[in-house]
DNA sequence: GCCCATTACTTGGCCAGCCAACATAATGGT
DNA sequence: ACCATTATGTTGGCTGGCCAAGTAATGGGC
């Protein structure tokens, strides 16, 4: 991975006082009056179709996030990290650190911008552009796993109404 | 914010699925370059949705991801924790941390569970209840705003895509 | 009773992402 | 030339979220 892992310890705490209280409500799953329909269906699946991307991505070292830069430097070719900054709307912070960790893993270099000494040139390296095919099967297999079952006028459909929100999301 | 931080004044703080249908897969149709076109616009939406729910939240003392645990125990009452993991369908982890955090923020409270010593109780103080009203205003607000412009019809035929991806991702 | 799989939770570690504050470098105006 | 403004990055700090590994308590089988 461009990380890595390890283990643990133990703790204490516990705090008395039962005061049991048998609240049993309705079922849980009631769809209410709760106020967000599409807000909640739209971050579940979100979250869902994330982690899914982690585990595919997974095998080839990469966190979620990170495939994304690099498909625009494949896409896009070497290019500031302001560039990058302003295409994948992240915070530049972000992308600081996403960048440095991908240096770090091998898959990207920074040089200095000749004529602009504040920014800093971004490109793959061999073993990044090495990844490009494997990421892309992984984004196909991931897109089809998505829409499976959906027709393609759902498809268009789904497309047309993301695009509305991203919309009213942006404004605002 | 409730991990931290401060407010101005005090205590509690201040900082802060429906229908289903058929549908033949049809050839993979070829797709335009960019592979995920689906993926890529939830991914998008999804994040500024989030971000968009963390401004809002931020007034309150609350991160994104909070105010839903929070909105679980307001409907539901006092639970276990295993409870909430099992309806958020979160990582463990991530709820203990979560429960900690709100608990310093004196949002909410944990007890020993009286006849399993194992389980945690975990219910809303007085200061958490406050919240409530607040909270829920804040996911209606969002809600408007997401699907702003948006037919019934739209909204519905959302809702219902987005349980079939959800449904995708789940069996996955 | 005894042993072991299961359940419930915790900690360590690592990542994306955000905000705030900061250091530099380029630019524009006067 | 000089200085304020803008552009570009960086670091610190905090969160949600995941995985791996570990501690306890429960419950079942023998």
């Amino acid at each position: 991975m461009v990380g890595n892992h390890s283990p643990a310890k133990e703790a204490p705490h516990a705090r008395p006082h039962p005061a049991e209280r048998h609240s049993r409500l309705p079922a849980p799953s009631a769809r209410p009056a709760c106020g967000g329909q599409v807000s909640h269906a739209l971050a579940r699946v979100a979250r869902s179709h994330r982690t899914t991307a982690g585990h595919l991505l997974r095998r080839l070292g990469l966190y979620p996030g990170q495939e994304l830069l690099m498909m625009r430097l494949w896409e896009a070719g070497p290019q500031r990290q302001s560039e990058l900054i302003k295409l994948m709307e992240l915070d530049p912070s972000t992308v600081t650190r996403m960048v440095q960790r991908l240096e770090q893993a091998g898959l990207i270099s920074r040089c200095a911008h000749p004529g602009d000494r504040r920014a800093v040139l971004i490109e793959t390296t061999p073993a990044g552009e090495a990844l490009r095919e494997e990421v892309e099967q992984v984004w196909r297999d991931l897109e089809e796993r998505t829409v499976a079952g959906l027709t393609e006028a759902d498809r268009a459909e789904l497309s047309r109404l993301l695009s509305l929100l991203e919309r009213n999301l942006a404004t605002g």
